[in-house]
DNA sequence: TTAGGGTTAG
């Protein structure tokens, strides 16, 4: 290998090492280590973790089956899975596992996503008949992972006839797994048979529950369940309330809304930025000024502080209410703290825009581009539009090169404002329309078109590597 | 080395 400028790797000594340690000959395994170490190759964790075993099994020492677990887990991460089986079989074989590790192992194989070989394992301790709650539960998980929701209630139901009571872990997980798999109805099945074997303490299985409901917009179907958590003396918590105020703060139902903030002021649990922040932006939505600026007042007091979302909320609320002053003063804190982001500028640019005030909108928009936040279409989009509207010819292409190089896919609104450019430079409309068709024709080539009429009109030179 | 819930806009 040195001949041929081929250096010997870590993972070639590694093997001469082993391959000698295997023949029993020490020297030549501590040779091929040191030679390791003086070309200065740092042994990896595999290496690292395979020599302390050659020092092991040296000094007489055994591996025990816990070991043997944690290199599954290595040899699985390093993605060396035949060798994480051989080590798996070796001690299966042998009969010393216990309950702890076969889970292990089947664990360790379903956390990354390898489902077929945490079956295997299971398969075997099947076979074993030394089946305890443990491995099916750590199934369960496996199947969650490898998004096998039917499995994963089979094994469930399976459990029972293999004389396996479930517990309120695996309960947890697989109520978990359905509810975050969009399949709420299932896991409420689950979720009262979880009650009904007295294994609820808290509401959080609830929680995931209604939450699913939530996020598939089946808002009746997630109160129904609350309330069935109420009727089984199960308090709901801050995040209970959280999912369910900011549901009905989605909806733009201020009433549903407040019954859900009263309930929770009532349970003496104080609000948080999660739930003010739902609060913001559901009187933002209907238009409560007052009501918004209270609960922006309560935020800005609290100890985290009012964060950036709320208070581009509130810059959104006084720019529809033109109270361009408290908007302003709003975006000179923000600033003050380093706190203004891409949304800030952009609906500070739109207020003025939309106000007419179009030198401080163009402030904003170099601001931007200065600080590095201008980065999305919607943002490119209205630099672009407030450009052509002020006769900003040349920034406007300039924007749109800026895009383009940037790899941010112009949409109609783009080209809409160029054509507004081409239009007042004196192209005809036919000509634009005829851009147009291009690119709905081929998008590449199109754009190109248009940068090379964009370019011509305005004399400026264009580097068509773009 | 078994399981788990919430917010993010123009």
């Amino acid at each position: 290998m040195e001949k041929l400028r081929c250096p010997p790797d870590t993972r070639t000594y590694n093997i001469l090492i082993s391959l000698h340690a295997k023949h029993n000959d020490i020297d030549m395994a501590e040779f091929y280590f040191k030679r390791m170490k003086e070309a200065q190759l740092e042994p990896d964790l595999v290496s690292q973790a395979e020599a302390l075993l050659f020092e092991m099994d040296m000094k007489g020492h055994k591996i025990d089956e816990y070991t043997q677990s944690a290199l599954t887990r290595m040899y699985i991460g390093s993605g060396m899975l035949e060798k994480s089986w051989l080590w798996f079989r070796r001690f299966h074989l042998a009969g010393n596992m216990s309950s702890e590790c076969y889970s292990a192992n089947i664990d360790a194989y379903g956390e990354r996503g390898y489902t077929l070989e945490a079956e295997k394992v299971f398969t075997c301790c099947l076979e074993m008949k030394k089946l305890s709650v443990l491995e099916f539960n750590v199934m369960i998980k496996a199947y969650g992972l490898g998004q096998s929701y039917d499995k994963a209630s089979k094994l469930f139901e399976s459990m029972e006839a293999h004389g396996v009571v479930a517990d309120k872990c695996t309960y947890s997980s697989l109520i978990q797994i359905l509810a975050s798999a969009d399949f709420p109805e299932k896991a409420k099945l689950y979720l009262r048979k979880m009650q009904d074997a007295g294994l609820v303490n808290d509401c959080v299985p609830y929680c995931a529950v209604i939450s699913s409901f939530v996020k598939l917009d089946k808002l009746e179907a997630a109160v129904a369940l609350y309330e069935e958590m109420l009727a089984f003396d199960v308090k709901p918590d801050i995040i209970v309330y959280g999912v369910l105020i900011n549901a009905f703060a989605n909806a733009g139902s201020v009433k549903k809304a407040t019954t859900y903030v009263d309930a929770m002021k009532k349970a003496g649990l104080p609000g948080n930025t999660v739930i003010y922040n739902s609060l913001i932006k559901l009187y933002t939505k209907v238009g409560y000024l007052k009501e918004a600026q209270e609960a922006y007042k309560l935020l800005q007091s609290s100890d985290t502080g009012a964060d950036t979302y709320s208070s581009n909320c509130m810059i959104d609320l006084y720019t529809e209410q033109s109270m361009v002053e408290q908007a302003e003063e709003i975006f000179e804190s923000l600033n003050r703290k380093g706190q203004a982001n891409e949304f800030t500028f952009a609906m500070m640019l739109c207020m003025y825009k939309r106000l007419g005030r179009f030198e401080e909108a163009i402030q904003i928009a170099k601001q931007m581009k200065e600080l590095g936040l201008l980065t999305d279409l919607l943002s490119y989009n209205n630099v672009l539009g407030l450009y052509s509207l002020d006769g900003r010819f040349r920034e406007a292409m300039g924007t749109f090169q800026e895009m383009v190089k940037a790899a941010i896919q112009p949409d109609d609104f783009t080209f809409r404002s160029l054509g507004i450019v081409l239009l007042k430079c004196g192209i005809s409309k036919l000509a634009i329309s005829k851009l147009e068709a291009a690119r709905k024709k081929d998008a590449r080539s199109g754009l190109q078109a248009w940068l090379l009429a964009l370019s011509s009109v305005l004399e400026i030179d264009y580097d068509d590597d773009l």
